[in-house]
DNA sequence: ATGAAAGCGCTAACAG
DNA sequence: CTGTTAGCGCTTTCAT
């Protein structure tokens, strides 16, 4: 078993030298066509496999995008990192994941090692961070992009929406409705600090509406379970029972509170409303089906992706901070008696 | 803005050679323990970040894994991977995540992406490739492992299970029941190999029992979802009127079935059956609870990342190929008119 | 426990 | 369109 063949031996294979074989490589580079197939041929021959390591080192560029999100199995994380990772590729730049588990420290500590493998951009869900990850990114030269938030204290550029401003449209929505006593479930865990922005969104929503924003029920430590929804719902139930609606910081949370209605016999919409967040399929294909918001996963994603292209490519001049706000759309179904329409928040 | 400080700037610093610093950086060095303090220090003070892609060509190792899933959003898989991840950093690997989209000839194109970053092991997920990739990787020079399947001609190593032969025990398991005209749901596109597999336990599992296999409907092309399986429901109560249990490719699928039941009144256990596959949350939430078949998706990560670990470990004598074999296991639920007890395949 | 020399495999920069 | 030279930033190897 010989040694694996290195650029040089495709260049004498080809009788060319290994310069030629490098840009024969590369898309833009210009080699005569023919030249080109007769070296790919060489290198097919040979069994010659580009080695990017040596490359990179040289060139100084990686092709890679740090991404960091709380949690692997989130459809909506997943969706945003499909159309990242789908808009990176075409050109040819590929995601390095990781994932925080909901923990600022492991966060610090993954932006600690793909730093090292010098990423040309970053990508962090959420806007905040320990401040030595602020620091590290902060001094990484290269483009950092916090998704999923906007941040007040941005370090870099932003794509995504106000988890809390989120709530507004569908606390008006439940009370255009005719619904007063409105729950709350999910989010008093330091580390979900986006379930914590939803919560602090309906108390405000409430407030200004007048209505008492107390009915609050934690749902456990992130990642958010149906599971946990259902307790929640129990809790709810037992502590307020006087309850109309209930939102939920999560169609998981929502569907789980569903089910333990159901296991009341307690009628949904009829007798409480429920709405959660995200537009999981969940959301759509329960009987009834729920009401929620739709955070544009992917067009967070998608345009992530834009914006990172647009900086490598005119990294020449430092541009000023970008700020994307992706607004939510509230979906309303018949969970909490809507008709099906779709509201666009003021 | 200087440049980034390199391993020299930091040896001068700290009074002592590149090479040092070096030593410093890795965990088995052997290095005074105040030299190391003291090289840190500086490190830190010139906000030195060690260059990965500069180790990697000069030590030829990359501490990379490349890794291929059908798809991101999937909660088995992505426990898996959670697993496999959490396995491999404890030995500074670092996983680079593909996904197919159920793809073979997307998976082709990534692992010979992945193989130019020259990954010291590769896991796909099934065994069935194209030549093209089955080539790249028998010729790739690091252990492969190929998961979630048990293929008849492995690549390299193997953890995984039969898809098909998990089907009997359900299937038995409602024929114990007293079920007898039982369906399936799913598995009929070529991309979806693990979904044909688990359709072809099924009619095996139903002709050894001495049932007509025939009643099978589609679910549309993967990644599976709750709304095929509600469509396909619909279509195998309008095909087969007098069925009596379905069985589906995942619990996705099920529970859109059982959705579609609860929308036309149709009772879950009592005037139809329905089981799944995976074990996700929604089988254990659902109303009723979903019998499911447990793939042991966490374990089937964790036994692959010891297996990688070893083998990168013992690399200097070229082992056997590994065959593991992770029985699933049946979980029997109310949607089954079972009383909740746990079967483990004879 | 530390250092000096050499080079991993590719490509930037320049030349023609 | 193609070639030559040098070197990216680390670590292997050998020495002390």
């Amino acid at each position: 078993m010989a040694k694996a063949p290195r650029m040089i031996d495709v260049a004498q294979a080809a009788g060319v030298s290994p310069m030629t074989v490098s840009r024969a490589f590369r898309r833009d580079a210009s080699v005569n066509e023919t030249t080109r197939q007769r070296i790919l041929a060489a290198a097919d021959a040979l069994g010659y496999v580009f080695d990017t390591t040596a490359s990179n080192l040289r060139s100084q560029r990686t092709g890679f995008v740090a991404v960091t999100i709380p949690s692997l199995n989130n459809a909506n994380f997943a969706d945003t990192v499909r159309a990242l990772s789908t808009g990176l590729a075409q050109h040819d730049l590929q995601i390095l994941l990781g994932y925080t588990n909901y923990d600022m420290l492991e966060e610090e500590h993954l932006i600690g090692q793909f730093l090292r493998r010098r990423p040309e951009a970053i990508v962090v869900s959420g806007g905040k961070h320990t401040d030595q990850t602020r620091r590290m990114l902060a001094n990484a030269r290269v483009p950092v992009v916090e998704i999923w938030d906007l941040p007040d204290n941005p370090i870099g550029h932003v794509v995504g929406f106000s988890n809390a401003a989120a709530m507004a449209p569908l606390v008006a929505h439940l009370f255009n409705q005719g619904y007063r006593r409105i729950g709350f479930i999910g989010g008093d865990e330091d580390r979900d600090t986006r379930g914590l922005d939803r919560r602090r969104g309906y108390v405000n929503a409430m407030t200004a509406q007048g209505l008492d924003p107390r009915r609050l029920v934690a749902s456990g430590p992130p990642p958010i379970s149906m599971r946990e929804g259902a307790r929640a719902m129990s809790t709810l139930l037992a502590r307020y029972p006087d309850i109309q609606a209930v939102i939920c910081v999560s169609d998981l949370s929502a569907f789980g509170a569903l089910t333990e209605c159901q296991r009341r016999g307690i009628s949904v919409p009829n007798d409480i409303a429920i709405a959660g967040f995200g537009d999981y399929e969940i959301a759509d294909i329960a009987v009834p089906p729920l009401t929620t918001i739709d955070a544009h996963a992917s067009e967070i994603g998608q345009q992530t992706a834009a914006m990172i292209v647009d900086l490598l490519q005119n990294k020449a001049s430092p541009s000023e901070p970008r700020f994307l706000d992706i607004t939510p759309t509230l979906l309303v179904r018949e969970s909490t008696s809507g008709s099906g329409q779709v509201f666009e928040p003021g």
